[in-house]
RNA sequence: GCCCCCAUCGUCUAGUGGCCUAGGACACCACCCUUUCAAGGUGGCGGCACGGGUUCGAAUCCCGUUGGGGGUGCCA
């Protein structure tokens, strides 16, 4: 998964090294071993392969793991750190005992001079007080009081360093000038910085860019909103349309080029962090869609045909092929076994609909609820093989066989009766879909 | 709670003290074009959160209020 916010920062991050003439550094920050998956870095890579955005340059930050560790015990060493055995639970008791409410750790191991030994972690030790300029070229400059940061952990309990150890020494090691990254991120910067000048380095140039919302005006989220750049791409989303809206959310090209749809070369020669907006931006699919139809339109008709295709080869027939051939009997077969992967809404078959849905709606509004409450667990894979599995227990519930299990969904997803197997097509169709369409179904069903 | 951030049409933005009767884009509405639907054209609806300052003059600067958001992890 690529969230689309993590492609504007990118690109933001590249158009203003390709401006500049500088290195782009695809650095993959893998420094938690827990959340690290290989797909999910390959997934990076295809995205900004799709984005047409190049790197010069690409590592995981692992690779420096060595050199991690030994800074923090430099950093040790020169009196900036301290070991620390508190548990959450520890501090939290402490806290509750003393009514302190201010956030983060205590700094109750400050002085208690521990060596290092398993399970202690490495805590950075913030002065005690003063003040601290923190400057970004998108909001200005901010003086913070260091007694509101907590002594903050570089290295775990099992040695391994956290990210903003690890990026302080990277960015200084790849000769990082400008770090821009999301605004969540901002109260990361005086840690940085704190970081960086025990380190006796310099700060880099601070740029972070507004978050991009939801209609609620929340950061998007995995959980509750359409965030995956993929399913863009998967629903027929071209990539310059994509990273010209994307690009529009917080910026806007100089007045001069007159157009906010631009390339990326013309964007290239006018972006600058100093025109980046200060405040969040909602992704509106409404204006993405008519970039998109914008830009389809403009290309020639040849263009727009191998575009086409190629879309519906590598995001439907391609991964469902075996089995559309084997129930094929004409070639025209392929696409009317394909189309309820293709549109945006399944075109239902009245024939269908009557003999599977309308004979004992109550029966099949049962099956479909017990199917979407099963389908929307989070923890179910959505692979055939689990959703065949969950379809199999729902219908179970109400003492249904499987092939009678299968058939409301199936009408409620691909408005037919036949087509290709149903948790091969569930699969495809992907989660957000496959609910909306039963949901759709289950209002149809329902008594008015 | 504490720290931090943000605030121009429904949404994305232009605006950096007079050019603002606030411009553009998406969405929406109407009309035109048109065998349909799109596209295109024309027009319309619609906004500076509020209250105080500063100034001859404020969307623009300052303060406050309100509202929204982020962080508050041995995640990134």
């Amino acid at each position: 998964m690529f969230h689309v916010g993590g492609a504007r920062t990118a690109l933001f991050n590249w158009l203003f090294v390709r401006r500049h003439g500088g290195t782009f550094v695809l650095r993959i920050e893998d420094t938690d071993n827990t959340r690290n998956h290989p797909e999910w870095t390959d997934m990076i890579y295809r995205s900004f392969e799709w984005l047409g955005l190049d790197w010069d340059d690409t590592y995981p930050q692992s690779r420096n793991l060595d050199a991690h560790r030994e800074t923090a015990l430099k950093l040790h060493a020169d009196g900036h750190t301290y070991y620390c055995d508190c548990t959450p639970d520890a501090l939290q008791k402490r806290k509750a005992a003393a009514s302190i409410k201010t956030p983060g750790y205590d700094s109750f191991c400050s002085d208690r001079d521990l060596s290092a030994a398993p399970g202690r972690a490495l805590r950075f030790r913030v002065p005690e007080q003063g003040t601290l300029t923190r400057a970004d070229v998108i909001r200005g400059t901010t003086d913070i009081d260091v007694s509101t940061i907590e002594d903050f952990v570089i290295l775990r309990g099992d040695g391994s360093p956290l990210y903003l150890l690890a990026n302080a020494h990277d960015d200084v090691l790849d000769g990082i000038t400008h770090v821009s990254r999301s605004a969540e991120h901002l109260s990361n910067t005086e840690k940085q910085i704190l970081l960086r000048r025990a380190m006796g380095h310099q700060e880099p140039v601070w740029a972070h860019v507004p978050m991009i919302v939801n209609e609620k005006g929340k950061k998007l989220s995995k959980r509750h909103d359409k965030v995956a750049l993929e399913d863009y791409r998967d629903e027929g989303y071209i990539s310059e349309a994509m990273l010209n809206y994307l690009a529009t959310l917080g910026w806007s090209p100089p007045s001069e080029y007159a157009d906010e749809q631009a390339s990326l070369d013309t964007m290239t020669q006018a972006f600058a962090f100093e025109d980046v907006t200060s405040s969040s931006a909602q992704f509106d699919v409404k204006k993405l869609a008519s970039f998109n139809g914008d830009y389809i339109r403009r290309m020639s008709t040849e263009a727009y045909l191998e575009r086409s295709f190629t879309w519906l080869r590598t995001t439907v027939v391609d991964r469902i092929a075996p089995l559309l051939q084997e129930r094929a009997e004409r070639l025209p077969d392929t696409f009317a076994m394909v189309d309820f992967l293709v549109h945006a809404d399944p075109v239902m078959d009245l024939d269908s609909w009557q003999s599977v849905m309308a004979k004992d709606p109550p029966a099949s509004i049962a099956m479909l609820e017990a199917a979407s409450a099963a389908y929307a667990d989070a923890d179910l894979a959505w692979t055939a093989s689990a959703l065949k599995e969950a379809t199999e227990a729902a219908g179970a519930s109400l003492g249904l066989k499987l092939n009678k299990a299968q058939a409301p969904v199936r009408v409620a997803v691909a408005g037919r009766r036949v087509g290709p197997p149903l948790f091969e097509s569930l699969e495809l169709l992907g989660r957000m879909r496959t609910l909306a369409r039963v949901e759709r179904a289950l209002d149809r069903l329902r008594p008015a």
